[in-house]
Parts: structure tokens; C-alpha cells; sequence
DNA sequence: GCAACCCCTGAACATAATCTGAATATTAGG
DNA sequence: CCTAATATTCAGATTATGTTCAGGGGTTGC
């Protein structure tokens, strides 16, 4: 999963994305309006945290963009206490969630977990497909009740897929959805990692859609194949 | 279905042309007007994707023509932002939809499957034909809900079949939809291909109609056969 | 500050799926 | 029956995918 955080204080900007990037997002910064803007158009995020109070154009005005460009990823505005007309304004300009400042990791965390599985239509923090259990809130993944270690990459590899099980993913949208943004995928890092995965969470879970992709399935209920 | 993009941006039309060819389309390309103009008057394209920003002909000159010389194939037009007076002049000269640049890929290949099932007249991404069920957006098929492993050749000549169900295409129609440009057929190509596809997904669904090539039916739903 | 470790990356190499073209068999139509 | 059209089969050729591994950057524990 990949966010963009568009906050002008330095010093928030850094905890917000050190501690996004620790729950396993991949994280791009932007420090005003415009670059906001621009890359919230540009890259396919998954979520984006929004300050209202930015430099060069307002967060509203950002957002309203946005939306009128059609972009649909979920939107977590950030706003001062008490600025309670900022937050109408925010719903209605499209925001899919606000927090006052100051506030805690921790409940920044839980609501962008909770924006980005409305998003994929789920309504839990964890998803199963058969005897695969998938913890987005610990960053965990289980077989059969066994915990399996994943290292943070691998993890992002299987959250995603499991956000959108049953599809066909392709590689480039893997590579968008996983790393941020400086990264020139020319060599077969997703087949290693894609191997890595199958050799921890058993290899007839994901199925390779020659020409296409990957998609990840419950190998125990695939009505039949031919 | 095949597509032609015309693009002079080197980067975005080699990102353009991955994405649909990842997507299972057959693609070709050209970096200028009157290439573009051309080869969309000699070859039957089942979409473009035109920018406006071309050199030698400018797009909207190239779409002008086609539509003068009666050419229908849908077009997608990429304009830059905030060329508003471009889009409306695009929808003039007959263009489909737009897209304002930048934007993502995922949206594009939804707009080109909108405007490839719009100009097929159907109105969603998957297509129901008897016990058949084609998904275009997935690239999967399924037989009594069974789904069927189909090859990536295999399901662009099913799927070009769907969208032009009960109608009989002939062989070169069939090559010239599902392969992009430099493929010379003096083989046999297609009858193995459709040889497989029987195997796969039922004998009886493709007719074959001597001397004009093959049609997709509903076997259970055959008004009267002599 | 150093050593030990882990993980990521990119490349080289190995394997497997699928495409192609041709040869051969079968069928429909006269 | 004869002929042309279509089907089937199959063996390389070709590409997509898998696997392995070494080097390096970063991190942890001492």
C-alpha cells in the first residue's frame, strides 16, 4: 500500500511518514499544495494524509481538485482543534475522514487502516482466503493457525493482493503499489519476492496469469480446474 | 482488440504501449501525426488513444480526417491540464473521451475498456453468452461458473468473438484484431487457436461457417438449425 | 565503533508455458 | 468420389517466469 503525506511542518512530516513507513506503507512527502497536487495526480496512491493549512494552495483546494479530476483513493485530513467549519468544508470537498491535531500514532494509524479497507470494500483490518489469515493491523500473516514471518516487503507484496484478492495483478501495478515513488523497476524483483512469498505461504496460493499477472486464490476452493 | 497509440513523448508512449500490451491488448505505435493518420486509415484499430500535441499533424487535425473518411473506431484524446478549450474542440471533431495528462494507468485502461464495450454496445466488462461467461476486466472466462484456464492468445480471439457475438468474422479479421502490426499469417494460426479454445470451452460454441470463418453461438439457445 | 546479521537488489542461469509453422487427417460440398 | 477447406497433431523456437546467488546497505547488539 502506498501513501502520500502532504504536510507543511517538517518535524510532523518526518513522524508521520517514519511511522507509516514502519507499519509498512510505502510513503512519498510533499510539503505544499502544488507538489501535493501534483503527485496525488500523477502516482497511484492508495491513500493520502492531508494537511489543511499548506503553503502555495490551501488543502481544500487540493482535494477539490482532485476529486473534480476524478481521483477516488480515500483522503485523511489533518486540522487544527476547533477549526470545526475546516472539517465540513473537508467532507465536503470530498474527504473520507479528518483528525484534530495533536493526536496520537497510533490513532492515525488505525484510521488510515480503516479508510484503506472501505476503500477495498472490507470491513475488517484482517482478510482470510482459506487457511490464509492476512493481519493488517499487526503486520502479521498466518497459515493454518501457524504465524509465518514475512519480512516488511514480502508483507506489502501479500497485503496488497490480499486487498484484492480473486484479481489479476499486474506486475507494473504490484510495483506502483508497493515501492514509492524513486524506483526504476527494470530488473525481476517481483518474481523473487512473489517466490520468496509462495515458499512461505505455500505456492499454490498465488497463481501466475502468464502475460498478465498474479492473483491470489484459495487453493482448497477453486471449483475446478481444467 | 487492437490498439494504435500516437504519442511523440518516447517515455509515456513506451509506458502507454506496456500498460495495454500488459493488459492483453495487441499495440501498435506512432510518434507523429501523419504516421498516426495514416496508419489508422489503413489498419482496423478497435480503439486509439490519440494526444493532441502531435508533430507534423496536430491530433485534432488526424481525428478530423478519420472522421471525414468515415472511420468510427473509438478515440481516447490525452490533453494537457487546464486545455479546456481542447477538450471541447476534441469532442467536436468526434473523440470518445479525454484524459487530461498526467494520470494513471489503471485509469486509462479503464477508460479504453469503457470505450471498447461502449463501441461494442455492451455496457458492462463482461459478457454472457449462454452458459459462457467472458470478463474483460479480469481476463478470465468461465463455463457453468467453472472458470477456464485460457491462454493469453486464447482469450484475446474468445473475447474478440464475445464482443462481436452471432456475427461470423472472418479469419483475417480475427488475425487483424489480435496481433499488432509486423505479423505476416501465411499459417494456420488461427484454426489452432480455435481448435484449443473448442477443446476448452465446448466444441459446439464456435460454428464454423465454410468459406467465411467462425461465429460465436449459444448452443442451447440456436433458434432453429437445418 | 565493530561485527554479525538481515534483507533487498540485480544479474545470470534454469525451467516451463505457449506460440508457430508445417505435415497430416478429416470433413463438407459439389 | 474428388477437391478445397478446415481440423488436428506435434516438434522446435520463443518468450515469460522461476530460482539461485553474491554484493551492498542498513540495522542490531555488544
Amino acid at each position: 500500500m502506498r501513501i502520500l503525506v502532504v504536510e507543511d511542518d517538517p518535524d510532523l512530516s518526518r513522524q508521520l511518514s517514519e511511522a507509516l513507513k514502519d507499519s509498512g506503507y510505502a510513503v512519498d512527502v510533499a510539503d505544499n499544495g502544488e507538489d501535493g497536487h501534483f503527485m496525488g495526480d500523477t502516482e497511484p496512491y492508495d491513500a493520502v494524509v492531508l494537511d489543511l493549512g499548506l503553503p502555495i494552495i490551501d488543502g481544500i483546494s487540493v482535494l477539490q481538485k482532485w476529486r473534480a479530476d476524478g481521483k477516488t483513493f480515500p483522503v485523511l485530513i489533518l486540522t487544527a482543534r476547533d477549526q470545526w467549519s475546516e472539517k465540513v468544508s473537508g467532507f465536503d470537498a470530498g474527504a473520507d475522514d479528518y483528525l484534530t491535531k495533536p493526536f496520537h500514532h497510533e490513532e492515525l494509524l488505525a484510521r488510515i487502516r480503516a479508510i484503506l479497507r472501505r476503500a477495498a470494500g472490507h470491513t475488517t483490518d484482517s482478510i482470510d482466503i482459506g487457511a490464509l489469515h492476512v493481519d493488517n493491523r499487526a503486520a502479521r500473516c498466518f497459515v493454518d493457525g501457524m504465524p509465518i514471518k514475512l519480512t516488511s516487503h514480502e508483507f506489502r507484496l501479500l497485503s496488497y493482493m490480499a486487498m484484492h484478492r480473486g484479481r489479476v495483478i499486474s506486475r507494473t501495478e504490484l510495483v506502483e503499489h508497493i515501492y514509492d515513488q524513486d524506483f526504476d523497476r527494470d530488473s525481476n524483483t517481483i518474481e523473487v519476492f512473489v517466490g520468496r512469498l509462495r515458499r512461505k505461504i505455500g505456492t499454490d496460493r498465488i497463481e501466475t496469469v502468464r502475460g498478465l499477472g498474479y492473483r491470489l486464490i484459495d487453493p482448497d476452493n477453486v471449483p475446478n480446474k481444467k
